[in-house]
DNA sequence: GCTTGACTTTACCATCATAGGAAGGTGCAC
DNA sequence: GTGCACCTTCCTATGATGGTAAAGTCAAGC
């Protein structure tokens, strides 16, 4: 086996991101056109396995693809300032945080409307009544003070 | 104002739920047709908005339009066990746990990564590094595909 | 040589909930 | 009778991924 030079499958195999994504980052311009073999084969090296780890590992923390885009960029510039990494990661924590606040309510809320249904052969339910009440109980923003969260 | 009937455009305002998505429930089969005046245009009652605010709450607490069409045919069934209800709800809080624990880890580890970096006009980034390493530092305790936010 | 099976190619469709727009018809107030 | 706000349907896009289909390629076994 050529570990130099191969086909797309091994390469999936080895980077842990699918042909098919890996097709479709070189689509949209995510990493470079694949060399080809005579047959029209897309052929890898070691560096391009390299280089989807990063981005699945970038996807594994959550990154967008836009971001895992500008993290490509300073990875590969000698000359960054490491400030810039930073403020993209801080960034990301941040909506991390929007998020999982907005999920915390959603739960909450949902929590203290269950916790008050009995769950048994009886029709009564608050829960019911909770999502069936006029304006009340809006856990995506105002309730109980927690943050706004991503309205629109 | 004829309050007892309305257009498309009153219901979504007084019901929280765009227009459009007022016809894209209707089209998925959430909501039945609405009736139609001699013209073409739909028309509602006041119940239609109760549905269409039950409607709204579910998804502002982060139910599924699969888990909606549950709901709805609990709050419609007189004789609905309250289980019922509350194993959905159940289920529901479980699923944002787990989106919620995902997110977290994530979290912990990008800040892992971020308090190491100095954060200034030097290229040596422990962020960058801990991307690039072969196979540590996976954060995606659970799975990928359902990781994306619950609205964009 | 020929067959078989595992691989590759492109291209298109689906997901999920929502938003935007185009192109044209309707309703009402002035 | 006109202007404008509203309504209609249909098409497109999002973001990241999975799936499928039809066709071409490669290597091994016979």
């Amino acid at each position: 086996m050529d570990m130099m030079q191969m086909n797309i499958g091994e390469t999936a195999k080895h980077s842990g991101v699918s042909a098919k994504m890996i097709r479709h980052y070189e689509g949209i311009g995510l990493i470079p056109k694949a060399t080809r073999s005579y047959s029209g084969y897309r052929t890898y090296a070691a560096s391009d396995v390299h280089t989807l780890r990063f981005i699945r590992q970038a996807r594994n923390l959550g990154f967008s693809i836009k971001q895992i885009e500008q993290l490509l960029g300073l990875w590969r510039n000698q000359r960054r300032p490491s400030s810039k990494v930073k403020a993209l990661a801080q960034a990301h924590i941040a909506e991390l945080d929007a998020r999982i606040a907005e999920m915390q309510a959603m739960k909450r809320t949902l929590q203290d409307l269950a916790v008050h249904c009995h769950g048994d052969d009886r029709p009564e339910c608050p829960i019911l009544d909770g999502l069936a009440a006029p304006l009340a109980a809006d856990a995506s923003g105002a309730r109980r003070g927690r943050a706004a969260s991503t309205r629109h």
